[in-house]
DNA sequence: AGTAAATGTTAATCTAGATTAACTTTATTT
DNA sequence: AAATAAAGTTAATCTAGATTAACATTTACT
C-alpha cells in the first residue's frame, strides 16, 4: 500500500513526526474497489472515512421518487464517507459508488478515536478538514439558492476543470440538480454564445 | 456575565474539570447586541465564534442582485459564525445580524488556538459540534434538491417549531429559498387541505 | 467488425414557483 | 387614538427548468 499521497496531504496541516507516521500507517488500511463497487450503500452503517489515493467515487442520495441527487464526487487528495453515519454509527442516508477504479485509505471508527488520543495533531487536523468542508457545504446551499443552473454549471466547470473530463454528463447534472436534458440545452446555449 | 449555558452544553459532549471551566470563563467574552445589531457584517473578518445564551440571529447572504439568502437562523443553545471567514481570517460571505436581542459568548480567533492547547478536550468538543454543522448542512442541500417547496416548510415547522414561532414569515421564506408571496399560498393551502 | 448498452441531444409541452401589483392586517410610534 | 411602517395575503401573468418522447452518438462487449 501507498500511503505517501495521504502523508503529503496531512503534511499541508500538521507536522507528524517519522513515529508519529509509522503509527498512522499500523491503524488505517488500503483497499482497492471496482468501477462500480460500492464503498457504503443506503441503509448500511459507514464504518470509514476515506482517502482517495487514486480513481474517483460519487456519494449519493435516493429520494422516495427513486431519484439520485449527487451530493459529492470525490478524486485523488479528496475524502469520502457519509461523516453522518460515521460519527453516530446508525444507517446511512448516501451510498458512495466508485465511477472508476479507486484506491482508498480507510480510517475506521473503531481505531480513529485511539489515534486521536495517541496523536492529538491528528484530531486538529481533522478538525480543520471537517471545517473546510462546512465551509464548502453553505457555499454550495448558496450557489443553489442564489445562481441560476447555468451559473451554477459555469462555477462547477470553473471550479473542477479535472472533474468534468471524467465524469459523464447526466452525473453532473445530478449534482447541479437539474436534469440531463437540461443541462445539454444549457451546454447548447453556451457553445451558441462564444 | 452568565456562562453555565455554555457549560452544560460542552458538559453533554465533553467533561471539563473546575479549573478548565475557570480557564475557560477567562478566555471567552461575553456581549449583548440589541435587536437589528450586526454581529458580523458581509465583508468584515469575523474574529469570534459564538455561543448564543438568549436571543436570536439570522445568518445571510446578499447576491450580486441584491436578494437576501438566509443560510440560518440561531437561537439559544446554537452557535452562530461565518465559519469560513474565521478559519481564513478574510472577509466574510455573510452578515450576521440580531432579530432579537441578543446575549451571546465569544471565543475569538486570537485566542481559540491557545485554549485548545491549554484544555485539548475543547479542540474535540469543537471538532464534533463541527462535524454535527457538517451533516445538518449536507441534509439540508439533499432537501433543497428532493424535496418541493412545500414539503421544505412541512420539515421546517415540523424540525424547528419554536423557531417558527419568533421569526417574521418572509425570513422563513429567505431560508426555504422561496419567495414570500409563495409561502403564503402553500399556508393557505395547507389550511384549506385539513 | 457488429451489436447492444450507455450516454447525449433536440424539441414540444407542462408546471412549480417568481414577479408584479393592489390590498389587508398587525405592530410601532407620536 | 391616529398615523405610519412593517408584515402578510391574493390573484394575474410570466419563466426557468421538468417531463416526455424520439432520435443520435459513443462506448463496451461477443
Amino acid at each position: 500500500m501507498n500511503i505517501q499521497p495521504l502523508l503529503n496531504y496531512i503534511g499541508q496541516h500538521v507536522t507528524l513526526t517519522k513515529e508519529e507516521e509509522a503509527i498512522l500507517e499500523s491503524k488505517v488500511s488500503y483497499r482497492k474497489y471496482l468501477k462500480g463497487q460500492f464503498v457504503v450503500q443506503q441503509g448500511d452503517v459507514c464504518k470509514y472515512e476515506c482517502f482517495v489515493i487514486s480513481g474517483c467515487t460519487k456519494t449519493y442520495y435516493v429520494d422516495d421518487e427513486g431519484q439520485e441527487h449527487i451530493v459529492m464526487f470525490s478524486i485523488e487528495d479528496w475524502w469520502t464517507s457519509d461523516i453522518g453515519s460515521f460519527i453516530t454509527q446508525t444507517p446511512a442516508d448516501f451510498s458512495i459508488q466508485c465511477i472508476e477504479n479507486t484506491e482508498l485509505i480507510m480510517f475506521s471508527y473503531d481505531e480513529i478515536e485511539n489515534l486521536y488520543a495517541e496523536i492529538p495533531k491528528l484530531e486538529r487536523f481533522f478538525r480543520r478538514i471537517i471545517e473546510k468542508a462546512l465551509v464548502a457545504s453553505q457555499k454550495r446551499i448558496i450557489r443553489s439558492f442564489s445562481l441560476s443552473a447555468k451559473d451554477r454549471f459555469l462555477y462547477f466547470r470553473n471550479q473542477y476543470p479535472k472533474i468534468e473530463q471524467r465524469i459523464p454528463q447526466y452525473m453532473i447534472a445530478s449534482y447541479l440538480g437539474i436534469t440531463k436534458e437540461f443541462l445539454s440545452k444549457i451546454k447548447s446555449q453556451l457553445i451558441l454564445e462564444q
